[in-house]
DNA sequence: TCTCATTCCTAGCGCAGCTAGAATTGCAGA
DNA sequence: TCTGCAATTCTAGCTGCGCTAGGAATGAGA
């Protein structure tokens, strides 16, 4: 019995390690130099232990994307119940996931680009996509008027969202970013 | 010198024939599909030809992704001289955004997952780029009201293509699409 | 100490992007 | 018309990818 247990105990470990791993190695290299090969050389175990762990190379992607989202979602948290009026809440929660995606830009990568399986919006999506969710709608609610307050907060996350991936991708104008967000907060407080 | 010539105008049908295959390609099976190998089938010629052509197989999808901008703009143009009001430009320019993006996925991609590279924002971006980006300067424009034009016009676009993104990858709810749009327009046509 | 199930690794498959060097083609001058 | 040469194109193969079959090693229980 208690054998069973650390062998579980240990194969949990093993199993946050390849996370873990995947994560540093890909905030270090990009996801191209995220290779089985490399992986399993990091971890100090040879590659078939990695599909004992996950059914393939993207179920690992999408490991470290739910890692992603809960770290995001605490940062947002942070973010939002420091602040102090509602607009200044607002503000700092959009700067947060802001400074999140350039951070960690290929955990982002691996959130909004890689795992693109990752169940969202429904029943089943993970809790901790739910949370990250559930902060932006925390600051976008106040807002939200006579709108439905959670389509009135995809707006807001989807203008916030296509406002770090354009610039991320080189497609805004860089000098003009701390003026776009305060474009983007104006129109999102203003009836 | 008419040998010379015919060789050129022979080269550049080719180049053409490579870019114009890879799309479709891209377009009936997806990005994944196209490989050197199949696209070399396709156009009956052997793979190295192929890298006389372009750099490498990201030059490809890029020579695709300029095509796409291309053919957006002249969508988004339509739409919005189409239009009655400005009001109504607006939201037909949007709308044709939308459309195209859901009309060809895998061209979408190439503009804006693939094509990482494109030089965007600067004075050697190329012209399909800059048309793409007037037709929603020219649309956004009438209601920047105090804020620069071309700031106000990245966030009205980085909140359109944010939702553009993030309801193709499934985070978004399905039915509450055109009501999104709807708020969108509302934020961006009110003072 | 032996048996056997579990765990893990070695080796290799098919396919990817890409390239060196051979083979072919076709123009130019005799 | 024939020959030499330069440009073009192809054959063959390199390295590295994700993934897996099957054998070796390990360690608990009889």
């Amino acid at each position: 019995m208690s054998i069973q247990q650390r062998r579980e105990r240990e194969r949990a470990q093993r199993h946050q390690l390849i996370i873990t791993t995947a994560r540093e190695l890909a905030e270090a290299e990009g996801w191209d130099a995220v290779t089985t090969r490399r992986l399993a050389e990091r971890i100090e175990y040879s590659q078939p232990v990695l599909y004992s762990h996950f059914a393939n190379k993207d179920a690992i992607v999408a490991a470290v994307a739910v890692e992603g989202f809960a770290d995001l979602g605490e940062a947002l948290h942070a973010a939002r119940t420091g602040a102090g009026s509602p607009a200044e809440a607002l503000a700092a929660t959009l700067r947060a996931y802001e400074g999140f995606a350039e951070r960690n830009p290929a955990l982002f990568d691996a959130m909004f680009t890689l795992a693109i399986d990752l169940p969202f919006g429904t029943a089943d999506s993970p809790a901790v996509l739910k949370r990250a969710f559930g902060e932006l709608l925390a600051a976008f609610e106040p807002w939200a008027g006579e709108q439905d307050p959670e389509t009135f907060t995809e707006v807001g996350w989807s203008a916030l969202h296509g406002l770090v991936v354009l610039a991320r991708s080189g497609r805004l104008r860089p000098d003009q970013r701390d003026q776009r967000l305060a474009i983007l907060v104006d129109r999102f407080t203003t009836a």
